[in-house]
DNA sequence: CGTGAATTTGACCAATCTCAAGCCTGGTGG
DNA sequence: CCACCAGGCTTGAGATTGGTCAAATTCACG
């Protein structure tokens, strides 16, 4: 792992094509069961019965919730366009956010073990998913073998993901930990096949703070260092990273700043 | 979630009954494969065909390693007897520990999606594992459906007591987590049929610094902290629990210190 | 332009770490 | 059986990182 970090890693297996525009005109393409299974051989028809399952789609108007903790479960959801947050709540108001997700990823995979949604899922934009019924997933499992062995590797590589940020969480100072936040936004955005360097937050301050377990004050703060180091430029919510290498290394713990 | 932090909680549904000390000796019966299955409905004929799957037996001596990260992906294992401690490795030297595991728990589920083991798991004292090749349990799936969903209900468990892990690292202080921290190893041990009350750490003051993310000298002090407030009393590595309602209540942040 | 929300910046504070010393404890050899 | 040693643990004092509070600034949007 050059990349110690891997927060929400893309759910793709590396190697596969960047979405284009099209994908994401096109139908449920963009839903990462269908992509998944695209490199891995499925067959015309396995599509299409793919298809009549998750062809139900369903829009998110910004600061909606897809669903809310303590909800039954019934389907999981794949971000067809736009970035949702999921969080936990605490006691009366304060929340936890666990993850930030953008479109071809998963939603709801931790509610299969209680059967009960663990967490909020809050689109941070208008949003759309499509909707995967899970008993139906489980009986198209039966038929398409390949399918499965792709659900185990996303539900398996949430794990890895998850474990990624307990390491940040754990043990990365501040400036080592917004940094590879960073980073981990700019790669995910490279894979879907937009700029590594510059890219617009779905999310504010206060948020990213809470996801890294830092105030918004210090998020604030480190925006200005990295700006003063010349590793990047801020303009409100868009952010254009002009020194990734370095970055990566401040990500890294290489740099000390 | 009446109790907020689910570090590695038992893979035992709610239900089950506690593992006896002749479960203990009789074969692979405490494999969280196989006990999962129990409460499901699985007949004689699909246990068998688990068992020669699971039969073979791996004993691990204190300190040795199981797997370590970067060994191809092969099998998972159950923990039969003993405590294993998982953990990544930084840059030289430094580890940040992700779980402890004990018997009928589950290890290498993150391995899956990359087919390559991404942490060490280190015994803690002698112990014994299951092995169980995963292709073969694979094949097993598409014959016992229950079994599938079993499996899926783990690894979306193991989803879920990371993002335990990620709200105590993110958002508790140092005595919530330590407090959670034991609160969650006595829940472990009473579903195992052991004392809720007392019971002996596998694991040094370090290791579970390391994994709360505090120094072994905060451990040392939380320690004496809460002999002092009398909800527990220490000797060496042996723990009794001795107000755990409140040791609860300092877990929830209900009762501050 | 005006208004409220979001962000930035500064000064100070507190939780936790670091460093350093001393203390048990269990194992070993005389 | 006892003394000694090494490793792990405890405790204290001071340093630091990041948090808190407060004020100033900028931005989004009507």
């Amino acid at each position: 792992m050059t990349q110690i970090v891997s927060f929400r890693n893309h759910s793709t297996p590396s190697g596969m094509p960047p979405l284009s525009v099209h994908d994401l005109r096109t139908g449920c393409s963009t839903c990462s069961m269908r992509e998944l299974c695209l490199p891995v051989g499925l067959d015309n028809d396995d599509m299409v019965r793919l298809d009549q399952i998750i062809r139900r789609r369903r829009r998110v108007p910004k600061g909606h919730l897809l669903y809310r903790a303590g909800d039954p479960f019934v389907s999981l959801y794949a971000i067809r366009l736009g970035h949702f947050k999921t969080y936990q709540t605490h006691r009366e108001g304060t929340q936890q956010i666990t993850g930030f997700l953008m479109t071809g990823e998963m939603l709801g995979m931790d509610a299969i073990s209680s059967e009960v949604h663990q967490c909020d899922a809050m689109a941070l934009e208008d949003s759309e998913v499509c909707e995967i019924p899970f008993s139906q997933l489980e009986q198209l499992f039966s038929e398409i073998p390949t399918l499965l062995r792709q659900f185990h590797r996303m539900m398996s590589h949430e794990i890895t993901r998850e474990q990624g940020v307990m390491l940040l969480l754990g043990s990365m100072p501040a400036d080592q930990r917004f940094a590879a936040f960073l980073v981990n936004l700019s790669s995910r955005y490279a894979v879907r096949g937009f700029s590594a360097s510059s890219f617009h937050l779905r999310m504010g301050r206060e948020e990213i703070g809470n996801y890294l377990s830092l105030t918004i004050e210090s998020i604030s703060r480190l925006l200005s260092k990295f700006k003063k180091m010349e590793i990047l430029k801020v303009d409100n919510r868009t952010i254009n990273i002009t020194d990734l290498p370095r970055l990566r290394r401040v990500a890294a713990g290489t740099e000390t700043i």
